[in-house]
DNA sequence: ATAGGGCCATACGGTAGCGTATTGACAACT
DNA sequence: AGTTGTCAATACGCTACCGTATGGCCCTAT
């Protein structure tokens, strides 16, 4: 399968390891199992890679980018709403790539458990701002925060499409935007 | 370890199981991982299971039954709000029995798919009912609900202690409920 | 043409885990 | 004392996976 002749790249395994990462899990992540799905054997891999944990290193740091880039993407609209909304989207639009994976694996690696807490705390500061930009006090910005990052982490872990109103992550962040970007009085 | 030269229960087992389920999911439930921690061999496990896919579905059915203790306990308390609560405090007295694990495992596994989306269509119908009561219309108390119960697995699904202000999931209950069910006008 | 490097196949030894088969210790009952 | 049932140890074959060692093919540069 997957064969095109072409001597694969470094990123080629690394695409391969990041479908198997969110689809399995990080013990999905298997050498040989990839080698065959690439089609080549994995000989290939140890020409790559130094050995599986240098692939999983790797791996990581692939995943720590895109944060990075979606804060940077919606930073560009206006109001904080707007910067709200954009960031489900374009979420929903890049697919999820396996947070799951990751915050499982995070449990039993402290280094990936470290560059989590990382990517979560850019994550939480990014959202607080916007609240703090609606209006609210720091406390009630964080704790809005927090709830909204919450709402979205259970949206990507759920992956079941039996969701009945709020299906799309569209929908969902409208709906959450809406709740808690809403100053009474 | 684990000794206590009494003879081992098929519980016992199930137990061991759990644990091993919540901490290092599906893939680490190992018969003779388990069977090294609770200090007997392998033999021992074949005696009280077939194999070990039989092990796994009673610790389907093992977790399956939480939710409707849960649901049943909080149906006591008269208000929806106290009951919304409850739900929280209830489930931060129980800890959290490895929820992530489930879900993970229903990606790979139609029967787990099936158990978990039993028991995840009990939790909305229970949390939409409490928002109807509440006052809140049929669409809008689905839609609360969803957010209530995503938020809700995003919490279970973090597990890092690292969460500044809504550390513990009382806390975060009290304010999803002041949010949630807040009816203005 | 030939020498070297990029990319991969094959073969090997080692470990971990599943499941089976056989045997054994120990208690209770007769 | 003997029989039976409960629970567990041991030994075995099988598979999947990791990592290494070695050699081969093709392309390019000299």
């Amino acid at each position: 399968m997957e064969d095109s002749n072409q001597p694969l790249t470094k990123q080629d395994w690394l695409e391969a390891a990041r479908i198997a990462l969110a689809q399995q899990g990080v013990k999905g992540v298997k050498v040989e199992v990839l080698a065959r799905h690439l089609g080549v054997s994995k000989g290939s891999f140890y020409w790559h890679f130094k050995n599986r944990d240098a692939l999983l290193q790797d791996l990581l740091a692939y995943w720590a980018q895109s944060t990075d880039l979606l804060i940077e993407q919606a930073s560009g609209k206006v109001t904080p709403k707007a910067q709200l909304e954009h960031l489900f989207t374009a979420i929903n639009k890049l697919g999820v790539t396996g947070e799951d994976a990751i915050h499982t694996w995070a449990k039993h690696d402290t280094t990936v458990a470290q560059h989590l807490r990382a990517v979560e705390a850019k994550r939480l500061d990014f959202l607080t701002s916007l609240f703090r930009q609606q209006g609210f006090s720091s406390v009630e910005a964080q704790e809005r925060a927090e709830i909204c990052y919450l709402t979205f982490l259970g949206y990507v872990f759920k992956t079941g499409q039996d969701t009945p109103s709020l299906s799309q992550l569209d929908e969902l962040g409208s709906k959450i935007t809406a709740l808690l970007m809403h100053k009474e009085s």
